[in-house]
DNA sequence: AACACAAATGATATGTTGTAACATAGCTAA
DNA sequence: TTAGCTATGTTACAACATATCATTTGTGTT
């Protein structure tokens, strides 16, 4: 059993636990996700799921599926990109905090962290007094990656 | 003489400063924006300035003028909500930092905050921990205004 | 003024991202 | 088993964005 079908199984639970259903394509979609190990825009995404489980997917359908696997918080989108990332905790019992994505503009690599409360008081705190309320504190970052940086040097 | 038009003199000045051009095109879609007081679409202005200066505006021509107006810093494109905003700061002097953004989800009302560089710091910091380099410190955040949340309540 | 060149705009087509609306298939439970 | 709900398929299209090549306009030079 490898590292991708170990993360589906949690999810797998994740969903049982109340009621969700993990179909087969809802699956193959997650686990598309957490192979490549980036982020992916929705039309990336049947392309992956074409090419490993043969499988057409209507983009109707894709698009359904990461809507369904959002509400699960197994997968977050990135407006910012307008593509797609596998949750990094699905395999964590915890609960999360939302959670801020740092953007490879490069590579579509994301690194998905925790920023300080602190620091996110700070930001409400600016928000507020411009007037305006935070919806919620999922930051888009653009960023390069180690990788990305040492290839432009 | 008007708010919009001082502005837009503001920005004939900045362009004419270092040899770039503020056509009449692109005089019409700076006005535009400065006027919605609030950011557009592209496709939105186009209707926009049809309204305004009856005369019609091929996306092509419009998606380059934005992409000139961005160059120049007079209007931002919000990545986040794929809309675009006229700079708070053209009758401003002085150099600006790299502003953040609070857009609200309910009518696109932005607002252009300047955040602590304290906290703009801890941020880049979380970045680097994180083994990523920030490409740029534009945040954009999803909110909802006073308006918008008076309405909710 | 006439010309040459570059910058700006127009026109057309197409690529990319995302959704609406309605049809069908497949579970689940009485 | 049949009724009803959930999931998926199909088709069409809306919204956002760019590639490419043609034409116009503006600027400097002779």
């Amino acid at each position: 059993m490898n590292h991708v079908d170990r993360i589906i199984g949690h999810a797998e639970e994740h969903c049982k636990a109340h009621g969700a259903r993990l179909t087969v394509k809802r699956k193959q979609v997650l686990a598309g996700l957490i192979q490549s190990e980036k982020a992916l825009s929705a039309y990336e995404l049947i392309d992956v799921c074409k090419e490993q489980f043969g499988e057409s997917m209507p983009a109707m359908s894709v698009y359904r599926i990461l809507e369904f696997l959002e509400d699960e918080h197994l997968v977050h989108k990135l407006s910012l990109a307008n593509k797609y990332v596998a949750c990094a905790h699905i395999s964590c019992s915890h609960e999360h905090a939302v959670p801020q994505f740092l953007i490879c503009r490069q590579c579509s690599k994301v690194k998905e962290i925790g920023i300080k409360p602190a620091t996110i008081d700070e930001l409400r705190e600016s928000v507020n007094e411009a007037g305006f309320k935070l919806v919620n504190t999922q930051l888009e970052m653009n960023c390069l990656c180690e990788g990305c940086v040492a290839q432009a040097a």
